[in-house]
DNA sequence: AATTGGTGTATGGTATGCCAGAAACCACGA
DNA sequence: TCGTGGTTTCTGGCATACCATACACCAATT
């Protein structure tokens, strides 16, 4: 053996062509307003196959990927549609969401360690910060960081997973949002009091605290958001 | 007009291949005990696609499709397999399903309607009939669709959806259970509070009713399941 | 016998061509 | 002008051929 160790790292596995594919078609539709009234969504497999410089083979593939998580649908011979969710929908979808993170929420309480719990005060303060500066509220990227990390907290891959895809699907009615601007500062208090339960290890209130915030915000995507 | 009305009855639509090909696989795994320890869980494209009749273009989008589920995993030049679950994953299915329950059974105390809660006394009797009988417990279809019916009766499509997904794999893990034969009768006393909690439209109870009744089901498998 | 390098085979990845149905278009006749 | 029927074109579904790599096997070398 030689003395001289080699830094050898695995050649980056370019992935595979289907799996590029799937990503820049995600990353495209994340990138589009579609709940905008002018929004094109009617999608062409020839034409994207010319565009992303691929076969139809792998793009088709990308997009029954895209169709089984929902967020487009494939109709035969007639095209394929970026697909939009219907309020009732995107309602249920929070719900969801309310049940999850409660139950995250729940687990942080009993299972998360006290340093990562005090964490948390600086995204409720990025949060605040973004709030009242860019007039974005619920789905800033600061307030879905906030919810993402006490998510991450409950220490249940699977809830993170999930939520990820809601948020992912919340987080595209972000501009279709019309009413009161009085959300932000009552957000950041209901902020403030789920990190006080979490770092008291209050389980009941926790929960009742997250599933309450959520559940408010359902109600006012309820009201206040313009879709169908 | 003729005074006669033909009944037309749409054409069956026959399924595309791809989508028929998808039910075949996933029953055939379903059908498969999967952690039996002498379980095949390769699968072979060329083979299947001569076993189905089909090209292997369906297939493969039928099975790109079951990959995104999590059902297998395809990796190039070595093989599909049919994934496995750790325990840790079964936990944390166990987890959500506690939390989406719990919720519907929260939002049913609130939008369901009192026949239809009534209804689910049958299910608890179908339920305590079979446990006894075929010592089947927590996996028997009745318990089952005991679960899934208060999951339905929350009235939000979403959580059922998900619920339907998680079922199946905790299906899986029907004979892997080892232990006391006692819980089918605690099971059939939580059902029975769980259903009163529910017609007393008493939201918070049954909120912790099933949420607890839940956990404790993934507390039984964390010890009396074996695998991995 | 152990190691090494070559070679064949298995297997998923990709490109391509053809098919069939749906919709748009057009022409013709009443 | 309107309706009818044919024709063209667009588009996703499917089959097939070929490609590239991982792995097993074998032979040659030391």
């Amino acid at each position: 053996m030689s003395g001289l160790q080699l830094k050898i790292v695995p050649i980056n596995e370019g992935l595979s062509l289907k799996a590029r594919t799937y990503e820049a078609l995600k990353s495209a539709i994340t990138n589009l307003n579609i709940y905008d009234p002018g929004a094109e969504l009617k999608l062409d497999e020839r034409d994207l196959s010319d565009r992303f410089g691929v076969s139809r083979t792998p793009l088709r593939e990308a997009l029954a990927q895209l169709e089984s998580e929902g967020l487009v649908k494939i109709v035969a011979r007639r095209g394929i549609f970026i697909v939009r969710k219907t309020k009732a929908e995107i309602l249920d979808m929070i719900t969801v969401w309310a049940a999850l993170e409660s139950m995250a929420a729940r687990l942080a309480t009993i299972h998360a360690g006290t340093d990562e719990l005090k964490s948390l005060r600086s995204h409720v303060d990025a949060f605040s910060a973004d709030a009242v500066a860019q007039h974005m509220g619920e789905y800033s990227d600061a307030n879905i960081r906030f919810h993402q990390t006490i998510i991450g907290l409950g220490g249940c891959p699977l809830i993170s997973k999930l939520a990820d895809e809601l948020f992912f699907h919340v987080r595209a009615i972000r501009n279709r949002t019309i009413g009161e601007q009085d959300r932000a500062k009552r957000s950041i208090v209901d902020h403030q009091d789920i990190v006080s339960a979490l770092e008291a290890r209050d389980t009941e209130r926790a929960e009742r605290l997250v599933r309450e915030h959520t559940l408010r915000l359902r109600d006012h995507v309820d009201k206040f958001v313009d879709i169908d």
